[in-house]
DNA sequence: CAAGAGTCCTTTTTT
DNA sequence: AGGACTCTTG
């Protein structure tokens, strides 16, 4: 509490009523948060049980998690802390029942979610071709995120999109609930759906959460802000912090006026502002202000720092995105041996996870560990979900987008003939698709040695069912099945390349690994908790990959990823327009006030020293493409920028880059 | 029903 | 450029 300055203490000792925190970027936020709670838990002898703290990222969640408990101790036990998304299955698997859901129901993740579509579209006569199905579950997840569920959704305009979403929506919400699966929008939908309807089950999370605080509240879209407002409604003590000028999640329905309205909504509401930056030289600070002070609409704040100037920005322009990558390697190999920093004091950050490819060849090459975080997801990998959808199959038999998945796979000889005859027949019969299967016998149409294929299935899924409940050791079991169904020779025989057939085999092992682990780590566990686990991407993954480098790793991660993080040194990537901005933002909305944002969290998160760069040329599907400088280069003070050039280069191409930079500045303004 | 060839689409950001 | 999906052929 000592090191506190006087509005972060005053935050800290403000427990009751509702408290609005506005911190901007760097002010010591997490901290204040922590202390705020162990002041809860020891000076105010409140139980773990009753504090509640929600974050956006589990990363977050984690880290504030540890910090408490190395804090606070033994004290901290049953506290929770967690995501929105966790609180939320916290809320379902307790009561979903009332919903009309089996507790053990799966989370869909956005390429199950396109398979329910699919048959939705396609039992509503939908052309896929004339309706993206990308962009209809676009429209339900904005609904979903809005709180207007398949009977309340109207369609808002007689666009194709729109009316087709509004004869869909329905139809996909019945055959998730068939399936005895929500999707990742339901999670929160359906949680302030309990709440409202039950009073039983409302009053047991109000007794339970009788303190709340919610970081980075602007970002909150409506259903996350009605499921807070319902927690906090008898006891009022809610605590939620923010920074209006770091929200850059508009696009999933986030709602700055959350933030700016907090104060209205709750009578008696205190405010206090954390305005001292601890984290960054004044040089980067006024670089950040300086760009941000051109959106219109921001609540006043001056950040300030007593760091001192530090030093100026690089910027460096690149020839292309491969001459982008060296240069940055080669600044941090300098930096490393002349700033004495060490790998993990670095990152590289880009607007999309696309632009880290070049940066991890590079990395590769001169041998530099590193970790990308978010992007092409591990358990996104197409063999990873057919063994993920194996567990979920075990776990739920009612999901049939598993089901499917795995029905032939590897393949046994069930095509999609037998599959059409099979879909049918459970529909008619109104029997689940699993069912269908042991009764393949009494179905016409389906040649003899594709019903023995789907009766051998069905008999040995539901051995493998059985065994779950009735054994123990789910990691061994699943191996043994894996073993069974010869995954490997059917990797080795599809792919011609042995190289990338034994990756795709360790992936798999990976997730055996994984779930033995989870179950050695966590007795108590069963196979929901863990799909769970996965699902909300919450996987524990300090094992490995940073015991191998001694936790000493450059990251690479997008802007978005980078939110509440510092570095002693950050590399601002891809400085060009169209990328940051981004082109679909400049469409979407011409001030590009939220790319600005962005931006301005990408600068923010250096606390010593700032390279920005960009390239004058860049590979997109194959054909190489001239960039323009990004708009927000220009919104940085000239006095603190330095432009180093490549020193690779001979002269001759010096001056052509020289040209090619004077031409495509002028195309930009 | 399986394998191979051809076509299309992608890249915004995340729980 | 590369992967996912569709269509055609054995």
């Amino acid at each position: 509490m000592k090191k506190l300055n006087p509005p972060q203490q005053q935050a800290v000792q403000n427990t009751e009523g509702p408290l609005l925190l506005l911190a901007g970027a760097g002010s010591g936020k997490t901290q204040v948060i922590t202390t705020r709670i162990v002041h809860l838990l020891k000076d105010k002898r409140i139980p773990a049980d009753n504090i509640l703290a929600v974050t956006f990222t589990n990363k977050a969640a984690r880290e504030m998690k540890e910090r408490v408990s190395n804090m606070a101790g033994k004290m901290a036990g049953g506290i929770v802390i967690s995501t929105f998304h966790s609180l939320g299955v916290r809320i379902l698997r307790r009561d979903i029942r009332a919903l009309g859901f089996k507790p053990n129901f799966s989370i869909y993740s956005s390429s199950d979610q396109a398979g329910v579509l699919r048959q939705a579209m396609r039992e509503k006569d939908i052309d896929p071709k004339q309706c993206n199905p990308d962009t209809i579950l676009w429209r339900i997840s904005g609904a979903k995120n809005r709180l207007i569920g398949p009977q309340e959704f109207k369609p808002l305009s007689d666009d194709r999109i729109e009316l087709a979403t509004a004869a869909i929506y329905p139809r996909y919400q019945e055959l998730l609930k068939g399936f005895n699966a929500i999707d990742f929008d339901d999670i929160i939908m359906l949680s302030v759906k309990l709440l409202q309807s039950n009073t039983a089950i409302l009053n047991h999370w109000q007794e339970r959460f009788q303190y709340i605080m919610v970081d980075e509240y602007q970002d909150t879209n409506a259903s996350q802000y009605l499921l807070i407002s319902l927690l906090a409604k008898k006891h009022g003590n809610l605590c939620v912090v923010g920074d209006d000028d770091q929200s850059i999640y508009g696009w999933r329905g986030a709602e700055v006026q959350n933030i700016l309205n907090f104060e209205n909504d709750h009578a008696n509401c205190r405010v206090i502002k954390l305005e001292q930056n601890y984290r960054s030289t004044s040089a980067i600070l006024e670089a950040a202000n300086s760009v941000i002070k051109n959106n219109p609409v921001r609540t006043d704040k001056a950040l300030w720092s007593a760091v001192g100037k530090g030093r100026e920005i690089d910027l460096i322009v690149a020839a292309s995105e491969e001459d982008e990558a060296e240069q940055v390697v080669e600044g941090m190999l300098m930096e490393q041996f002349k700033g004495n920093l060490s790998w993990s004091d670095m990152a590289v950050l880009y607007r999309s996870n696309a632009q880290s490819r070049a940066f991890e060849e590079r990395l590769r090459q001169e041998r530099i560990p590193y970790v990308v975080i978010g992007g092409q997801q591990f358990y996104e990998r197409k063999e990873v979900k057919d063994a993920i959808a194996y567990l979920k199959v075990i776990d739920n038999p009612s999901d049939e987008a598993s089901l499917l998945r795995i029905i032939n796979f590897p393949r046994r000889g069930i095509g999609d003939g037998t599959l059409l005859h099979l879909n049918q027949w459970s529909m008619e019969h109104e029997v689940p698709l699993f069912e269908a299967l042991g009764r393949v016998r009494e179905i016409d149409g389906i040649s003899e040695s594709s019903k023995k294929a789907v009766a051998g299935f069905h008999e040995m899924m539901a051995g493998v069912i059985e065994g779950f409940n009735t054994r123990y050791g789910m990691g061994a079991q699943v191996n043994a099945l894996f073993n069974r169904l010869r995954i490997e020779d059917e990797l080795y025989r599809t792919l011609n390349d042995a190289a990338q057939a034994r990756k795709r085999i360790e992936n798999i092992e990976q997730v055996v690994n994984s779930l033995a682990i989870y179950e050695e780590q966590n007795p108590r566990g069963t196979l929901s908790t863990f799909l769970e686990r996965i699902s909300l991407m919450d996987e524990d993954k300090p094992s490995e990959d940073s015991k191998e480098h001694g936790l000493n790793a450059v990251t690479l991660m997008s802007l978005h990823s980078s939110k509440g993080l510092e570095f002693n040194h950050v590399w601002l990537v891809g400085m060009e327009e169209d990328l940051l901005p981004h082109k679909r933002s400049i469409e979407e909305d011409p001030t590009v006030a939220e790319e600005r944002r962005l931006c301005y969290v990408g600068i923010t998160r250096a606390r010593r020293h700032l390279t920005i760069s960009r390239c004058q040329t860049r590979r997109k599907y194959g054909a190489t493409e001239q960039r323009t400088p990004s708009r927000f280069l220009d919104e940085i003070p000239e006095h603190l920028l330095i432009t180093i050039s490549s020193d690779t280069g001979d002269k001759e191409d010096k001056a052509v880059d020289l040209a090619a930079d004077f031409f495509s500045r002028m195309l930009g303004e």
